[in-house]
DNA sequence: ACTAGCACTCAAGGGCTGCGAGTGCTAGGA
DNA sequence: TCCTAGCACTCGCAGCCCTTGAGTGCTAGT
């Protein structure tokens, strides 16, 4: 049904559409792609790609340009994608090293997409769920305000204000111990188990203060701080103002919801994730594309990716993410 | 010079533009102000406002709008802060409850800002500059690397990873009591001092890895993650796409400037600070409006506020971000 | 000191026109 | 069977002109 020359004109028109965002004309492409046949055979496959869905005609008297699904068999069968250059890889490893903990790491690398794609990069904060706890303190603060503080093996902290009532210190080294004893090395599920017997143990007087310390502790285990996301790069949507179909209005609207950006990066898989336009399920997105990578070490991964019109250079941009994605992990894995 | 009617007029004129962004001409003052007069006594005095420099004509045939010098004498002299409805304060209480600790009071206050002034609210974390450390932890993830752990009285947590080498448990757990000897209850200035001396009051096998870690100590104490800024609500800023001179642009271009936030942040007093168009010191703000206060405690201070098109509703804005300041101020107070 | 009246200005919107890019179709050639 | 040349057709776009109407500044009169 599509064969080479079909093929090649599809290719054609996604890549110079992207390129100068005119709708493309047959004339245009023989030009410009030296296909050895004329215009008006040209104009024949595209009205057989049109009939396909692979492209359509803003207006009767213009040129075409892709459809959603035009982008996809794009994509999918059409392109490689880019390699970086080398200035690009020394601006990533430029970039990231140097970061001292890992909300450092995060904030670096969220930035550093969005100026290497020019789009808008967003990045979840990595998971503590296959992380083992480390270290639980419990440091008095001022009154009867205390705060609970847990390390967990990937360098990530979590913190509860924590009511201690009138317990003395004692009491409180007693039971942060305790505490230590019971869940160091041990993941979320099966601390949150261990800590369920853990006050029944405990003498009277430390007890009662360990009844809320405990549930809040709970709570840091099982909360486990999916909801954190960063941001950068919402300047780079201004230049796309009129790409969108009405306006940048509901890609705003997206990027506030940490809900809506943590199910889209949920998706990513260690390869390269691209949804276009109407794939996407959230109809906000619907003339926008995601395209998303997992970055992470061992069995604990989460979603880094950018956010951008689809008319975007997906070659580069894959290439970009998955590279990011990468030293990140790396990064990650070193220390 | 400026006689009541004419300051009526000026008023009515601001009022009237903030609301319906149409330059107001004289008959719809008369008629919507009841002012006692025929609207040629209007154009009269809009003739000698204009002459000082208040309110320009975007043409010829058009009505008049406010000049920045326009707004701030309104906002000085013109308008007072329009208290909270009963609804918004029960809104703010109801959105600041529950903060589990001091990221959450942030992450929450900011959203909550943007959604009651429905503009780009931005806040910075409290610094500890003048917070006293209350525990130092040094806690080993893997291999050699480790985590360097801080804890403040305002509950605020900073960490570095650090590079442990093949130092054992107990002198690592030596070090650590060393540590919290020497800094707890002490401000970071004073912290600093006593740290400078202590490697060389400690046993030769921890002294080498004592070097390290106090100089990250040192480097936590000093960096004071001043660079913090929490953002929300951009997608407000997409309903006045047409607002601003040129476009969103430039606003979103600031916005991704940590510095430059900081730095008007930096500017916020305990009163409500506003500032307009072309008093910004940022060409890329000279068609917007920050509004920013200081929120915190005894001497810990930090700004929050927002940021908007020059024609904004400045009674109400200002009375809200004086409003969240204060519960904010009241909730770091409490707990 | 205020007002009525009037001539004037100018942005915005609607209708009209010519231009040109691009198409679809058909007939003819390899 | 596939490709091409030629041609009529479509339609968005830019430019132009005109009308409309809101709003002004000025002047003479109360």
């Amino acid at each position: 049904m599509l064969d080479d020359r079909k093929l090649a004109v599809l290719r054609a028109i996604v890549t110079d559409y992207i390129r100068s965002r005119e709708p493309v004309g047959s004339r245009a492409i023989v030009e410009r792609h030296h296909l050895d046949v004329s215009p008006a055979t040209v104009r024949n496959d595209m009205a057989a790609l049109e009939d396909e869905g692979y492209i359509i005609q803003p207006h009767t008297s213009a040129g075409r340009i892709p459809t959603d699904k035009g982008y996809r068999f794009f994509v999918d069968r059409l392109s490689a994608m880019k390699p970086l250059t080398n200035a690009e890889k020394r601006a990533i490893t430029a970039f990231l090293t140097g970061a001292v903990d890992i909300d450092d790491i995060v904030t670096r690398t969220v930035r550093l997409l969005a100026q290497v794609t020019s789009q808008v990069a967003i990045m979840q904060y990595p998971t503590m769920s296959t992380a083992v706890v480390r270290r639980v303190d419990i440091v008095p603060l001022h009154d009867s305000r205390g705060l609970l503080v847990v390390v967990n093996s990937l360098g990530k902290v979590a913190q509860r204000s924590v009511d201690l009532g009138s317990v003395n210190q004692e009491s409180l080294a007693v039971l942060r111990d305790r505490l230590n004893e019971s869940v160091a090395g041990l993941g979320p599920s099966q601390a949150a188990k261990v800590l369920g017997d853990l006050p029944a143990n405990l003498t009277p007087e430390v007890r009662g203060i360990a009844v809320e310390i405990v549930s809040s502790l709970l709570d840091i285990l099982a909360t486990d701080q999916p909801t954190r996301i960063a941001v950068a790069g919402i300047n780079n949507l201004a230049q796309f103002s009129n790409e969108f179909e009405t306006s940048i209005r509901p890609v705003l609207d997206t990027l506030e919801e940490q809900v809506v950006l943590l199910r889209l990066l949920g998706e990513a898989s260690t390869e390269v994730m691209v949804r276009i336009g109407q794939e996407n399920d959230y109809a906000n997105l619907s003339s926008a594309s995601v395209v998303a990578s997992a970055y992470g070490v061992d069995d604990t991964w989460a979603g880094l990716g950018i956010v951008g019109p689809t008319r975007m250079d997906y070659p580069s941009t894959m290439a970009s993410v998955r590279a990011v994605a990468r030293y990140v992990s790396q990064i990650l894995a070193e220390g």
